[in-house]
DNA sequence: AGCCTTTGACCAGCG
DNA sequence: TCGCTGGTCAAAGGC
């Protein structure tokens, strides 16, 4: 524990990371308040587009997304699946490609209770800010070679969040209303998933198959746009309870881990939650498959969440690879997911100049700390 | 009363 | 065999 709290990256995270808090009020402010540094964030980002994208239009995610991210950014990409890739083996191979990539976007999807997401709030970048970018090393910083990468990168980056965001928010309108699988396949399309092995952002936009982690950053989202009150007490809304049962600062994360467990039970589904400083997820791992449905009203304080009676235990595992309608986007997760099953946020495009060392940038939770509901002295 | 979070310690796997 | 790191346990306290 030491070592997180020690740990000095509060403020200026050692990477060129650009992170952004969700928050408009910071974003606009850092725009109109002005870091009077060199170009603003909005002039590059500007100009950008207008190189990029004339039109600056932003409607295709897709298109923004390669042209920002066919920067060196890109490499990030592949840095992610790197380091994943040990863990999700077994994914891989339980679950098919499509399943997995409907999973993933499955969770992207606001479940029931998740209809928030969908609330202005969800409109809030959750890549943009300014104030990432102005701590970002790799923006401002005048010792990084201030031309390509600097610059370059930081724009590839806030354009990427930006057009995410946007994008993001045009599907989540799309695809709120329908649960449909077609629904599901045309925004795994349009996942935002760095996952894929291809270290080109352009994957990004197409189907990540092969891919062992599929990142929702609409799981991220999801709880994100929660009512804190909701949000708070739960590290995401998959729609199963979660208990902590530790968390630690792993290094190679470099962001504190939590470590939940399914309250069901008898179910074994574990996952872990990388969070940055921020409090925004950078990483979250399913461990396992629900054995059971997900609970009724996950939010609420786990009575029924724990079903500790076992009641739903009764319903016993889906099979792999094909998913309960009925609780689709939630459990899924778990279900459709054998083993483990790693969601990064959009954020998590980040990379570092290392694979070793990715930077993942969350959708930044609502829940930053972990509640500081109680904080005990042991 | 019960469940959850927090947190230091302990344990296991790996290089 | 040692050290490191990640994952889990369990006690204390809060809601």
């Amino acid at each position: 524990m030491a070592e997180a709290e020690g740990a000095p990256k509060v403020t200026a995270p050692p990477r060129p990371t650009i992170t952004l808090p969700p928050r408009r009020t910071s974003f606009e402010t850092l725009f109109a308040g002005g870091h009077g540094l060199s170009p603003g964030p909005m002039t590059l980002v500007s100009n950008f587009f207008s190189d990029h994208y004339p039109d600056s239009d932003c409607r295709s995610f897709s298109q923004l997304l390669a042209g920002a991210m066919a920067s060196p950014v890109a490499s990030l990409a592949a840095a992610k699946p790197a380091d994943n890739s040990g863990k999700f083996s077994s994914t891989e191979a339980t679950t098919g490609d499509g399943s997995e990539k409907n999973f993933g976007f499955r969770q992207n999807r606001p479940v029931n209770l998740v209809v928030a997401p969908h609330s202005p709030m969800f409109m809030v970048p959750p890549g943009l800010t300014p104030s990432g970018l102005l701590n970002s090393p790799g923006f401002f910083s005048p010792v990084q070679s201030p031309f390509g990468m600097s610059h370059q990168q930081a724009l590839a980056h806030v354009t990427a969040q930006a057009a995410l965001s946007q994008s993001y928010m045009q599907l989540q309108a799309e695809y709120q209303p329908s649960t449909s699988t077609s629904a599901e396949e045309s925004a795994q399309h349009q996942s935002f998933v760095p996952s894929t092995t291809a270290p080109e952002m352009h994957t990004l936009v197409s189907d990540q198959q092969g891919s062992t982690m599929e990142s929702s950053q609409v799981l991220h989202s999801d709880k994100k746009h929660l009512p804190a009150s909701l949000a708070a007490d739960k590290p995401v809304n998959d729609g199963y309870n979660w208990r902590k049962y530790g968390q630690k600062q792993v290094k190679a994360s470099e962001y504190p881990r939590s470590y939940y467990r399914c309250t069901n039970l008898n179910c074994p589904v574990k996952k872990k939650v990388e969070r940055s400083v921020d409090g925004q997820i950078s990483e979250i791992t399913y461990k396992g498959q629900h054995n059971h449905e997900p609970p009724q009203h996950p939010n609420k304080r786990s009575k029924e969440g724990g079903d500790r009676g076992g009641t739903m235990n009764s319903r016993a595992k889906p099979e792999l690879g094909q998913r309960e309608t009925s609780m689709s986007d939630e459990d899924v997760p778990s279900n459709s997911v054998p083993e483990d099953v790693q969601i990064e946020p959009l954020g998590s495009i980040e990379h570092d100049e290392t694979n070793d060392s990715e930077t993942r940038i969350g959708d930044e939770g609502d829940e930053d700390e972990p509640n500081p509901k109680r904080r005990q002295v042991l």
